[in-house]
RNA sequence: GGAGGUAUAGCUCAGUUGGUUAGAGUGCUUGCUUGACAUGCAAGAGGUCACUGGUUCGAACCCAGUUAUCUCCACCA
């Protein structure tokens, strides 16, 4: 990549993005040196699931990662980004059975653990590696040496010292308690793995006789009549005067005929419904609550596959809207349903297979929350661990106030075993880090593990330090721990990152990262989600492929603001690629005119004016991405450098540099090349981060430092005061404004710009219009010849001879009369008449104001006192105008 | 029930601690085969910054309330 190569015709990044990554990864710039003493930045990929491929939210994520990773690598500090991906155990199995099933008409009992396992690890390889290769597509700059998996030995050691920690403290342990569960994956889910929808339904009133009396019933609703079976109380509020002398009374259950007591419990609101709950401990979060202050029977009717077990009597084996059908035409048969009430209610599911989720009481295991959440709100509380945007904090300490204990037993294959043993002899438990084949109680060699796996977040829950090697007292992890940025979707803030910051506290004793930087989702061109059931997802290597990685890049970083999701259209991409076009062409252009082979900035004597108010621009510039980019506002970085490329840039110093780059050989010649040069430079390797190929390839094609052979290892631009210079700024912005002033003109009077005109500037500045300035005149305001005076004589520019133009530094006279429509003028001037007049008073009004004068900065006061001068002396010059028309 | 976001040009969105005449992209109108670029150049039209009140010399921005809309959390049988 030394050599300089030539830019062909048309920008076609398809050709050249690739050979790059290659090399950066031949050249192995993406690796840190371990030895390097600077500040470390360090950030661990949120690991995409082996599920499938990337998709657009995961091309954002990685995009802003790869933005901030290559800023601070070129700042200098020792850069580490860690990628890798998560074996996302119920999300994986799950297809990998869709697969088996579709394919081979199998299930994964028909194969048996070890070999459906088998199985999943093949899938597990192919995505990872298509994964892989999509991170590659994008530019991302991780260091592939040090690439991950949440399942791989190293995690899964990771995971044994964890469990065995929280075991050993008791922040794990094993109960029957009620949980979540998926009757179509045949596991536990924890609360955050469960999505509410509203769905419609019904309120079944159902009566249920009082023992020992003929008439005499009480009536309860329920949403799901078939848990009756497994009812063990009624319950009414013991201050419930009208329901109060029930209490002690035994029921029967109708269908089933059990007996069942009625108790007095305070849960039961008064007035709300019947006034009296039936209470199924085994099948609801709140009656299993009840049922532990009264001592109540639980009573299990449910099969793990939602089918009715044998408390159902008759309905067993039925399924559980089967059975419900069924038990609720024999109530009414029977004369015990009351009613029958139209209802809409939220109803869990499983945020996998999105089937309705039933609570059972269940033999699980689960990891107590309250020791565990305490410092986790502090570190947020306090500072130590900063969500950008702050809002998101509110998120996380709402839910970590209220958090439960968490259920990460899981009924899978695939996943990370539970390290708990049980002895077939003596029935004795043991937790261990190692495999356990003798019973430590009785010495017996029938041990065998739980079958149980752990939930996937509580492996991704370590991965901060786990892909840094911990539990090993690893180089990597006391170089780059604790991380220094997270870049993740608002929507995983409780399935991930809260739980990675409570262990990475309580494991390590510091907080995972420093910074949680938080986007929000991708959408389609609509405002949609995208989802694989709308058929409306994009693939990033689709788009990829039509524009370049650089223009996805760009069109998914600018325009929004942190934290907002965005919409993602074509329309965006095609301004994206136009972007890319254009400094393409900017850089052939430069490129084209070069004869130097090293760039030098001159010495400020030689420069001209126009070479020092870029430099004062690109200054400007410089420290306004850069202020941008340490305060995660990445699209207003990425929207200062677009801005100062096109609009200055391009639209401005370019054009300026025509008329010097034509005279080949002059010293003045040299010295716009070698501003150009550096000047575009500079963009590059403001731009790389965020546009890695492009600035590359470009950086290529230019001289630079054999130091910096490629642009991705050189050094970022930072503020340089020397590069300010406020007099030559000034100037060339007011010829640029006369300039455009002039082009106002007669675009509006529709001149022809093949029609040239003499220019006469009247102005109080010549310093600032001197002669080397009229070229610029005579290329982009279409002049034939530029008279600069302070003052012109009537007899010069006579009253019908001239067209007259006020800018704020100078007044113009085009000799254009005989295109002049006296009417449409004197229509203009006194437009331009009112506007001022109405500013002019605005502004006395302000300055009138004694308050304003007092209180306001006196830089603002005096502005104010500076545009009033202006206003005033442009009316006068409209007037004066104006009065030569009639 | 609780919490939060959003409301700015026809459309999609910026607007950094309150301070010139509120910006960009796109679309629209007009003109241009300008020696890098028609994926371009030049010019233009287009806004009651959702509404009401308050704070302030000064509000798109801060505060309170209202309306619309989106999201998250909790979830009464």
């Amino acid at each position: 990549m030394n050599q300089p190569i030539e830019l062909p015709k048309t920008y076609n990044p398809s050709e050249f993005e690739d050979r790059i990554y290659q090399n950066w990864c031949e050249k192995g710039y993406f690796t840190p040196d371990v030895t390097n003493n600077a500040e470390h930045f360090s950030v661990v990929i949120p690991p995409p699931n082996v599920t499938g491929q990337l998709h657009m939210g995961h091309a954002l994520d990685e995009t802003l990662q790869d933005i901030l990773v290559r800023y601070k690598r070129m700042q200098g500090y020792n850069t580490l980004w860690v990628p890798g991906t998560d074996h996302a155990g119920i999300a994986t199995q799950i297809k990998v059975e869709e697969r088996l099933r579709v394919e081979e008409g199998l299930t994964r009992y028909d194969l048996g653990r070890e070999k459906f396992l088998e199985r999943v690890w093949q899938w597990k390889d192919k995505y990872e590696a298509r994964i892989t290769g999509q991170l590659k597509k994008l530019g991302a700059s991780c260091d592939w040496t040090r690439q991950r998996f949440t399942f791989d030995e190293g995690c899964s050691k990771a995971v044994r010292e964890v469990f065995v920690n929280l075991y050993e403290k008791g922040l794990i342990y094993r109960g029957n308690r009620i949980i979540n569960w998926c009757p179509h994956c045949i596991t536990a889910l924890s609360d955050a793995e469960v999505e509410y929808s509203e769905q419609s339904g019904f309120f079944w009133h159902i009566r249920y006789p009082v023992k020992g009396s003929a008439d005499e019933y009480v009536e309860v609703a329920t949403t799901r009549p078939e848990t009756m079976f497994g009812d063990t109380a009624v319950a009414v509020n013991p201050n419930d005067a009208e329901h109060a002398h029930l209490i002690g009374k035994t029921l029967i259950l109708p269908m089933v005929g059990r007996e069942i007591p009625v108790i007095a419990d305070e849960y039961v609101e008064i007035g709300f419904g019947t006034g009296c709950v039936k209470i199924t401990p085994a099948h609801d979060p709140n009656d299993f609550l009840v049922g532990q202050r009264h001592g109540l029977p639980i009573i299990k009717v449910l099969n793990d596959d939602a089918t009715v077990n044998a408390y159902g009597g008759k309905y067993e084996g039925m399924d559980r809207y089967e059975a419900r059908r069924a038990l609720v035409a024999d109530l009414e048969a029977e004369g015990y349903l009351v009613k029958t009430v139209p209802h809409t209610h939220n109803v869990g599911t499983c945020y996998r297979c999105h089937t309705t989720v039933e609570p059972i009481t269940s033999d699980q295991w689960f990891v107590k929350m309250e020791p565990l959440a305490k410092p986790a709100l502090e570190v947020v509380r306090d500072g130590r661990v900063k969500f950008e945007p702050e809002r998101f904090s509110k998120i996380y300490i709402n839910w970590m106030e209220n958090v439960h204990d968490w259920c990460i037993s899981r009924q899978l294959w695939w996943g990370h075993r539970i390290p708990a043993f049980y002895c077939r002899s003596c029935g004795e438990m043991t937790v261990s880090r190692d495999d356990i084949t003798v019973c430590p109680k009785c010495g017996s060699n029938k041990m065998e593990q739980d079958s149980d796996v752990l939930d996937t977040w509580f492996s991704s829950a370590l991965w901060p330090f786990s892909t840094l090697g911990w539990p090993e007292k690893t180089v990597d992890l006391a170089k780059y721990y604790p991380t220094s940025v997270l870049v993740t979707g608002y929507d995983i803030i409780f399935f991930w990152v809260a739980r990675m910051i409570f262990s990475g506290l309580e494991q390590t004793g510091k907080e995972p990262f420093h910074t949680v930087f938080i986007h929000g989702l991708v959408r389609d061109a609509q405002g949609r989600k995208m989802s694989k059931s709308l058929g409306n997802g994009i693939d990033p290597l689709e788009v990829i492929e039509q524009y370049g990685a650089d223009a996805l890049r760009f069109a998914l970083s600018t325009g929004n603001s942190p934290g907002n999701d965005m919409r993602f259209s074509d329309e965006k991409m095609e301004a994206a690629r136009n972007f890319a076009n254009k400094l393409w062409n900017a850089a052939r252009f430069v490129r084209m005119n070069l004869t130097i082979e090293k760039v030098k900035l001159p010495a400020s004597s030689e420069l001209a004016a126009e070479d020092r108010w870029i430099l004062s621009e690109y200054n400007k510039t410089v420290k306004s991405v850069v202020s941008a980019l340490d305060n995660f506002e990445v699209g207003v970085a990425l929207s200062a450098i677009y801005d100062f490329t096109w609009d200055i840039f391009c639209d401005w110093y370019i054009e300026l540099t025509k008329s010097r780059l034509a005279e080949k050989g002059t010293g003045e010649n040299l010295a716009a090349q070698n501003v150009l040069c550096y000047v575009l430079t500079g963009i590059l390797k403001l731009l790389h981060p965020f546009m890695p190929f492009i600035t590359e390839e470009i950086y290529q094609a230019l001289p630079h430092d054999s130091q910096e052979e490629s642009i991705m290892i050189s050094s970022y631009p930072s503020e340089d005061q020397g590069l300010d210079y406020p007099v030559e700024s000034l100037q060339i912005s007011r010829v640029i404004a006369a300039i455009k002033a002039i082009r106002m003109r007669r675009n509006e009077m529709n001149v022809l710009p093949s029609r040239k005109a003499k220019v006469y500037l009247e102005t109080k500045y010549p310093d600032s219009f001197g002669t080397a300035t009229h070229p610029f005149f005579c290329r982009l305001a279409s002049a034939s010849e530029v008279i600069v005076s302070d003052h012109f004589t009537p007899d010069i520019i006579s009253a019908d001879d001239a067209v007259q133009i006020i800018t704020d530094s100078a007044t113009v006279y085009l000799p254009l009369s005989d295109l002049v429509d006296t009417e449409k003028e004197r229509a203009r001037l006194t437009a331009e008449e009112e506007r001022l007049v109405s500013e002019i008073s605005r502004v006395n009004a302000k300055l009138a104001n004694e308050s304003f004068v007092a209180k306001a900065p006196a830089a603002v006061v005096e502005a104010e006192r500076t545009k009033l001068a202006r206003y005033t002396e442009n009316l006068d010059g409209v007037r004066t105008a104006l009065a030569k028309l009639k």
